[in-house]
DNA sequence: CCGTCATATCGACAGATGTCAATATGATTG
DNA sequence: CAATCATATTGACATCTGTCGATATGACGG
């Protein structure tokens, strides 16, 4: 299952009367983001030249395997804070930065 | 260990050069907010009357077991989300608002 | 002081998670 | 087609996490 970033988050942790079911939905947001490998994965796809990142330039500077970084990107996407583009035999990534958007107004006081 | 609110976050999810260890960090705090449980408490709490809650009102709206709400409540207030302030026999809880702003202000495009 | 009440801590357990080596997949190239 | 390369998948493992029942702690009331 993967996230729809189009539909703008609606809940916030401050809202009145979060429910269980919007509670689990935005944890799944926090979840993708609560990892430092994710956390640099992000920053290094936003700081792309071009804003896209081949996951061939992702795996030294995560100091991590290839099998993990795939792992972490695949959850990545899931969560819908990145989309992979297959080309070639390189797949290329980039942010959607209204999924961000979209959790950071879930923070909102 | 405790987080210290006062000190506003620096590092940004979008910055370049995100490293380990600022990564480590951030990633803490949205680990907080990785559960909907606690996604629920920080809710109930927001929307208490006088910005804060009792313990005791909060473990029946969360329909889990009260040591339940007692960790997570623990784990809210070591990530610097909410504090807490025992008054008599009872536990009051407060958001700690500037703390929601940083983790927010990591989230910036 | 003794019982009660609110909360925290402990111990246990099932399930999730991060990690890697080995291997599969699928595109490119000679 | 065979070799190579980039990436994904699988399987295994140790660790972390959410949960609860039982129990400890500590304040209050009679």
């Amino acid at each position: 299952m993967t996230i729809d970033a189009s539909q703008p988050c609606c809940s916030t942790v401050t809202a009145d009367g979060l429910d269980e079911f919007d509670a689990a939905a935005l944890a799944e947001g926090f979840k993708a983001l609560a990892d430092p490998a994710r956390l640099r994965l992000l920053s290094l796809i936003a700081n792309a030249e071009g804003g896209e990142a081949c996951a061939c330039d992702l795996v030294e500077p995560l100091d991590r395997a290839q099998p993990t970084v795939s792992h972490h990107l695949s959850l990545l996407v899931t969560a819908g804070l990145i989309t992979r583009e297959k080309r070639g035999r390189w797949a290329w990534y980039r942010l959607v930065p209204e999924r961000l958007t979209a959790l950071r107004g879930a923070l909102a006081t």
